[in-house]
DNA sequence: TTTGACTCTCGACCATGGTACAGGGCTTAT
DNA sequence: ATAAGCCCTGTACCATGGTCGAGAGTCAAA
C-alpha cells in the first residue's frame, strides 16, 4: 500500500534541469495543501518566484516553490496579509538593496512580530487560568478572556494602516 | 485646548442606568477606533452583547462594549477569524456550560495559540539574524525568512477547517 | 495512437469583513 | 421651535483572497 503511494509520488516528479527535481502544478498543490488555482494566484501576485515553462507552457516548479507556499499559509494564520507576506519574503541582502534599507524594514517587522507575540502570550495566560479554574470551585460568570489584552494600549499607534 | 476636548468627551457620555456611564454609537466607534457600521455589524454577528435601546431606538453602550471591540480588533491582527473570536469570547464558566466542555475548548485554543507563538518566535529570530548580519560583511543572496517556519510540520494537522 | 488525466488562460463567481448611502426619525443648543 | 448633527434600518457595494468552469492543448501508459 505505502509502496504504491511512494511510487506514485516518484512518478509525479520530473528530473529535468541539471539534477534538480521539478514538479507540475498539481503535485505542488498537493504537497503544499492548497488548490492549483491558489498556486496560480500566488504566481500572479508575485508571492512565489516566476516559474520557468516547458515548450508546452506547463509551469516548472521546484521544492523552493512548495516551501514558499507553505510559508505563506502559515504567515496568513499569524495575521499577515499577502501584501505583508510579500514584504517579508523580499527581506534579503543582495546587491540591489542597501543594508540600511533592509535594517529599517526588518526592525519594523520585528516590532510588529514582538507585539503579536506579547498579545498571544496574554491570551495564552488567560486560557491557562481558565483551564486551571475548572479544577476548582464553581462558576465564573463574566468573560475572562476580555481582560487579556487590556491596559496595554501600545503608545496609541496602529499596527495596520 | 485639551480642556475643550475633555469637556466634549464628557458631553458625549450619558449617565443613565444606576450610575453606569453609557455611550451612543458614535462615541463607541470613536473610542474603539472603528466605524459605526462596524459596531452595528459586530452586534448583528453577536460579537458584542446585545445592546439595550432607549425609547427612541438609539443603542445604549457601556465600557464593556468598547473593550470587547478593541479585543476583537487585536485578535484579528493575530489571525483569528470573527468566528474564532466569537468562540474565544464565549469561553467562560457559568451555570449553562459544564467544566469539561469548557476545558476541552480552552485546551484546543491553547494549542492553537501556542503554535502561533512558536511560529512568530521563529520569524522573530530570523529577523534578528537579518538585522545583525547587516553589521557584518556583505550580501546574502537568498531569502532568509523562508527557513523560519521549516522543519516543524506539526503532525500534519491543519489549524483551520 | 488512443484515451484519461493533466495543464493552460481567462473570466465569472464566491465568502469574509466590512463600508457607503438613502430616507427617515431623534436631540439639543440656541 | 428649529436646524445641525446625531441615530435608525435596509440595501447595495467594496476589497481581499481565493475558487470554479469552459474551451483548448499536452502527457504518458497501455
Amino acid at each position: 500500500m505505502i509502496v504504491l503511494e511512494v511510487m506514485h509520488m516518484i512518478k509525479n516528479m520530473d528530473k529535468k534541469y541539471n539534477g534538480i527535481t521539478t514538479y507540475k502544478i498539481g503535485e505542488v498543490a498537493r504537497r503544499a495543501d492548497v488548490n492549483k488555482e491558489t498556486v496560480q494566484y500566488y504566481e500572479k501576485r508575485k508571492l512565489i518566484p516566476k516559474t520557468d515553462r516547458r515548450r508546452s507552457g506547463y509551469r516548472i516548479f521546484t521544492q523552493r516553490h512548495i516551501d514558499q507556499i507553505k510559508f505563506i499559509k502559515r504567515a496568513q494564520q499569524l495575521g499577515f496579509t499577502l501584501t505583508e507576506i510579500k514584504e517579508l519574503l523580499e527581506l534579503r541582502l543582495d546587491e540591489e538593496t542597501s543594508c540600511s534599507e533592509i535594517k529599517e524594514e526588518a526592525q519594523q517587522k520585528y516590532q510588529d512580530v514582538s507585539e503579536k507575540i506579547d498579545d498571544l502570550l496574554r491570551i495564552k495566560e488567560t486560557l491557562t487560568g481558565l483551564i486551571d479554574s475548572c479544577s476548582e470551585d464553581g462558576t465564573i460568570g463574566d468573560c475572562p478572556i476580555l481582560e487579556a489584552l487590556e491596559g496595554k494600549n501600545k503608545t496609541g499607534k496602529q499596527l495596520r494602516k
